[in-house]
DNA sequence: CGGAGATCGAACCGATCGGTACGATCTCGA
DNA sequence: TCGAGATCGTACCGATCGGTTCGATCTCCG
């Protein structure tokens, strides 16, 4: 029970609570895959109290995968950090980072473009938008710090990996496709700084 | 009104014309976008008659998802083929062809990934598994013929970049993701021959 | 101690959903 | 011409959904 009953009243205590109880079920069995009601059984909450933080259940979809999104890119920015100064490094360092997700028990891809499938609405498919724009700026300051010989052209292309390399993970078996995503990566860092950027 | 009314009374063209127009219209408004009320007075025939072929909403979507796989692996199989024996060729006609199906008004993404994040049935993940293995076939003849180190790899990471390519397509934009994911492609599989396998 | 406000639990609402039933209509083949 | 069967249109069913309301309870703070 996440939600330790009445407990301390403290209103942001406890919508931060429901935010993350919530995330891990709806991530789980899909958004549409839980009710409202269920929904506030299994994170231990009533209806009225989820009611009046997030208004609409799209309202606390959409604060859980803005939340989410911002999780995630801090936590894939914070693993390149850590690598060191080597551009190389660090590209490999997310390409582990991601290894790791893959082999999580829960893993089941990418939250925000389960979501964009599912809602066809606005605020989902802009929130699901945002979260690539991150990903990308990401891997586009890599290939900038790397040489790149078009660093746009690059981080695009490293960012269709990683999200394809989630996809496979996701519905064709998690088995060694972080590793090989890894070196696809590489090796397209490579020829984009060898091809005509080696500056 | 893609069903012609009673017309002919065939029932195996009139699962056929169901599946077509269900097909289209599933796949722009999602599995669940739709009721199955609302799905019949689209592609114009009864419940009673939707129900008959397809038994249950699942069963229908489950055909279309076999159909759809078919036809569009069919598809690139045969682009790859027309573009001549050098395996370079067929790789860029592969994303040649995905480049003309991101430019299409109502591209949406993979129909079978997109259905994966919104049934978690198991019958939806087999198809979607299925899929993606069909794609692994195309793209692991293609390195295996390009004299390849390790055709396996380069089949998986290539696969990557297929899906990679088509969910930032759907979600991040179309405009040039085709050719990048292009150049990606052509750069792994140079790199996949140079490395360790010019046979 | 007392009041404000957060929370609970359960009842309740209208809408929509997937699926069924039925009588009428139409086409085709014997 | 007549019967079998495919189809239509509509009404209907039970279940579930998102969301609201309300009285009771609890915690905090003055």
């Amino acid at each position: 029970m996440p939600v330790p009953k009445g407990s301390t009243i403290d209103p942001e205590r406890t919508r931060a609570a429901i935010l993350e109880a919530a995330t891990a079920v709806l991530y789980e069995r899909g958004l549409d895959g839980v009710g409202v009601a269920e929904l506030c059984a299994l994170i231990g909450v009533s209806k009225e109290t989820l009611y009046r933080h997030f208004g609409t259940k799209d309202g606390l979809v959409e604060a859980m995968l803005r939340a989410r999104s911002e999780r995630v890119t801090r936590w894939l920015a914070e693993a390149s950090a850590a690598a060191g100064d080597d551009p190389r490094d660090q590209l490999a360092a997310v390409f582990d980072a991601l290894r790791e997700w893959y082999q999580d028990p829960v893993f089941r891809g990418c939250a925000m473009l389960n979501a964009a499938a599912q809602h066809h609405v606005e605020p989902v498919r802009a929130i699901t938008a945002r979260h690539l724009d991150r990903y990308l700026d990401l891997l586009t300051g890599i290939a900038e710090r790397a040489g790149a010989a078009d660093p746009p052209l690059l981080g695009r292309q490293l960012l269709m990996l990683v999200e394809g390399a989630t996809v496979v993970a996701a519905h064709h078996g998690t088995a060694g496709t972080g590793e090989q995503a890894r070196q696809a990566a590489l090796a397209l860092l490579s020829a984009a700084s060898r091809d005509g950027g080696g500056d």
